[in-house]
DNA sequence: GATTATTATTAGCTAAACCTAAATTTATGT
DNA sequence: ACATAAATTTAGGTTTAGCTAATAATAATC
């Protein structure tokens, strides 16, 4: 009987190996240092786990060259993804956690729950189309909205944006945007793009101006406004 | 600095071990084929566990005499019981899972779970008592409402007795149960207890009448009603 | 193009949880 | 009390996922 091997659920390890690839290079390709940086393990255990996905058919990998994702590893992280931004908006729509809480929370709970779980969860939030943070949720077919937005230190000086979502890697740069509003949904004039430091000078729509540098330009993703 | 011992969190494993301890034996000891049994895994490796939990200060352990839960053990324990049971409640009432489908889901989310999650979804429930099953929910400080409830077997001829509770190690007898409405809450008046073979015939509140056997009047638990 | 620096791999270890098979201890039955 | 049966432990593996230190390959610099 072939295609009968039992296929048991592949490991939160594994899956955060997939998401971080997803994360640092999408279609492309990421580096063993790109990996360990991401996922805080030494460099030595990612060329050893990158060999095994290889062998798992869920990375195309070659020595020295970094790996890519094959449709099985990107399959297996959106799955990931879908589960870990509709759980932020769980916590943070039903059970009060703040924006900065949630991610942490939903790195472990992504590998705990189930498909059923997931599509339950879902359901009760209303297929929401994007998390907390502005990022866009994947379909439960593995079908992910393309994202057009660019970071904030990208945009070109005189234009008004919107701010179409935030990383969520760093609790500093959330709790500062946070406080001041800077969330997706909020309209903004860029001022001054100063190339010698990378500030960025923004005004916000109750008039309030922010000077961001490099790293907070890099964590604010906005899409032109039109004319208005 | 003494006491600055960073307490890392016990593993899933751990934490199963100490459940099926406290399950199997409540405060007394609990043999090794025992404990085997209940968690699937063979005798060789539960003995290993033991050893590596006496270490840990989290079980009192003799060769050959079984396994009792330390203060900590214990804590520990129904800190998981807890969680069990408030995620089993909010998988049945706001996630629309049936009575049967819950255990699974919770076995693994309890170890996925913050303190954090756990009391903000004790709010969000109202602070239950009981979860679906019946089984009482250990309050956040440890404490456990004491049962006084007893398995259908052991109630007298003639009684009127309401379910309680009713066990959630088996996903058949759940189904059958669960779909002629022998659920906690029910009033039942004991008609017949048969010794020769254990059966005991029940009549519930629409006149209906069960026989069940062993498997089943030892997974019904009931507390003898008030006369009425 | 040779040298140096960076990046990546290999080699060798560790710990957690499991397993099977063999030995040993405890309990039981006559 | 002794033999047998049942329960438990010991001995010796395995797999997963990490680590450090040493080596090798690639990239950058002079
Ligand atoms: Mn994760
Ligand atoms: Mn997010
Ligand atoms: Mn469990
Ligand atoms: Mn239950």
């Amino acid at each position: 009987m072939p295609g009968t091997e039992t296929t048991r659920p592949l490991s939160s390890s594994i899956g955060d190996y997939l998401k971080a690839i997803w994360a640092l290079a999408g279609t492309g390709s990421a580096s063993t240092t790109e990996v360990s940086g991401h996922l805080s393990v030494a460099p030595a255990s990612v060329t050893n786990m990158l060999g095994r996905l290889q062998e798992m058919g869920l990375v195309r990998y070659e020595r020295y060259r970094g790996a890519s994702l094959t449709g099985r590893g990107r399959e297996e992280a959106l799955r990931l993804v879908r589960r870990h931004r509709l759980i932020e908006s769980f916590l943070l729509g039903h059970l009060g956690y703040s924006w900065q809480e949630v991610h942490d929370e939903a790195e472990r709970l992504e590998h705990a729950v189930s498909d059923e779980f997931t599509e339950r969860l879902a359901e009760l939030l209303g297929h929401p189309a994007h998390d907390p943070h502005g990022d866009p949720i994947p379909a439960a077919d593995g079908t992910l909205e393309p994202d057009d937005s660019l970071p904030l230190g990208e945009a070109g000086v005189g234009g008004r944006v919107r701010i179409s979502k935030v990383s969520d890697e760093s609790i500093p740069v959330l709790d500062y945007l946070g406080e001041r509003g800077l969330v997706p949904g909020r309209l903004l004039i860029i001022r001054e793009v100063r190339h010698l430091d990378g500030v960025v000078t923004v005004e916000d729509e109750g008039g309030e101006t922010h000077a961001l540098g490099g790293p907070l330009t890099r964590a604010v993703f906005v899409r032109e406004e039109a004319a208005g």
